[in-house]
DNA sequence: CCAGCCCGTTACAATTCGTCACGCAATCGA
DNA sequence: TCGATTGCGTGACGAATTGTAACGGGCTGG
């Protein structure tokens, strides 16, 4: 532990950059907002990955492009994500911004040297990258097992979760993608997210402003919607498991 | 990067742990060997994420259970691979054998301290979780737009290159897992993963010895499997692409 | 103001895949 | 040796989702 600090003490002026960091976030607070108009890619599959970008403001998708010209986005992005993490030399997929968006950047090599420089940083840094392979992971639990009702319920319940405040309860969300967005990103079709959305208002599970274009979603029975998400409240580990040892079929 | 060499030379002798491990398996060098028979559980999905594993012979699967009983497999491990990366806490999923296995294990805090203390182990690590991250997508690429035919052909594909020394061309593929194993892991049910297999004896591209139990895969026609498992060879990024700004859709 | 476009919605036909039921072969245990 | 069990394959059927096509309602721009 002490070498850790010893490393900090002989450790010249211009290596310090994150120093001073409390936080992931700080390493960012110097850099210039870069500004995104809706569509405008950020980096591209395959690119080499020379920079992590905090989203500032506003919503990007992430996606992958898969030879018969289809979609796959495996992932949306809102303030206070952070992008570019855990790949190796090149990024893993497309970034786009869905809105405007505001983001600021920073090269690898400084975000690199600032987390392995500040100990203080690196849980939070493990954490992201646990995150990011958690939500991997519930993905495909959605794409493996849940039907369209189940899939649209689950995204509105994690949009709701990661767009609200602690404690703050409001009602209606504002989905900054389109249909088409939610459609690539569940694994579904269009007109399937489409009829899906008509089901869930006939069931007064949720309204929909008719206003603008339909981007606009109240939330009218909650608990309702938890349950037909399907989630099963992440089930009860710690009992009766441990017996059968044999893989159960 | 001079400092890093610094780091080194002022370690204390037990802080050293892993100094002189050349790459991340030589961190398990020294421990003992664990079997496990077929069936057997390593962890649970919750459990205290206390350690790290290497598979060192045999095959195991990583599955979460959901809440109305179903399984998915989120990945298979073969020897070589190593378990217990990049969680939090506590193990994102559970982890069992599937034929007998053989692992080594070390506490999370010994290989933490490994790859922090040693500065050659820290890519070979990042290119660890980096695989996994590029393996969730993958399969969640697999998941959202391919059908069954597509999926079972990627499927084997995958085995193959995992599973054969570069530069070996095996035409004989044993599979240690069971067609249900198959099932939960490619989002499909048993018969359709059976009768799958069947249309691609029929169409000539594997052929299935009737020994045993059907665990033995050979190729006939490899470049047709590659073709039917639709990956297109991972596109052309570096054309056009950077011209559509608005999203296509 | 109207035409044209984009996005979302709806209806209907087509297809895929899951469900259910059963047959077959190999293995296990008494 | 026999019956029970297990894993796999197959066929008929139905449900759920997809594909196709047409429609509507806001924007935009001339």
């Amino acid at each position: 532990m002490y070498i850790v600090r010893e490393q900090k003490i002989i450790a010249s002026p211009e290596m310090r950059t994150g120093s001073e960091a409390q936080c992931l976030r700080d390493v960012f607070r110097q850099q210039a907002s870069e500004h995104l108009t809706a569509g405008k890619s950020l980096f591209l599959e395959g690119d080499r990955a020379e920079h992590v970008f905090e989203v500032v403001e506003g919503a990007l998708r992430i996606f992958k492009i898969i030879s018969d010209g289809r979609r796959v986005i495996t992932g949306f992005l809102y303030s206070g994500d952070i992008i570019g993490l855990a790949v190796g030399q090149r990024y893993l997929y497309s970034a786009e911004a869905i809105s405007v968006a505001t983001v600021k950047r920073v090269s690898r090599r400084r975000f690199d040297l600032a987390v392995t420089d500040n100990q203080r940083l690196q849980p939070e840094f493990f954490a992201l990258v646990s995150d990011e392979m958690a939500a991997a992971q519930d993905q495909m639990v959605l794409l493996s097992c849940k039907n369209a009702e189940e899939r649209i319920c689950s995204f509105l319940l994690k949009f709701m979760k990661h767009n609200s405040l602690p404690g703050e309860r409001r009602r209606n969300i504002e989905l900054p993608m389109c249909r088409q967005d939610i459609a690539d990103y569940l694994g579904l079709t269009i007109e399937t997210v489409s009829r899906t959305f008509t089901k869930l208002i006939q069931k007064g599970v949720v309204s929909i402003e008719n206003s603008a274009l339909r981007h606009t979603i109240a939330i009218e029975r909650p608990a309702l919607l938890a349950r037909l998400a399907g989630d099963g409240e992440e089930v009860c580990w710690h009992e009766g498991l441990m017996a059968g040892q044999q893989a159960g079929h």
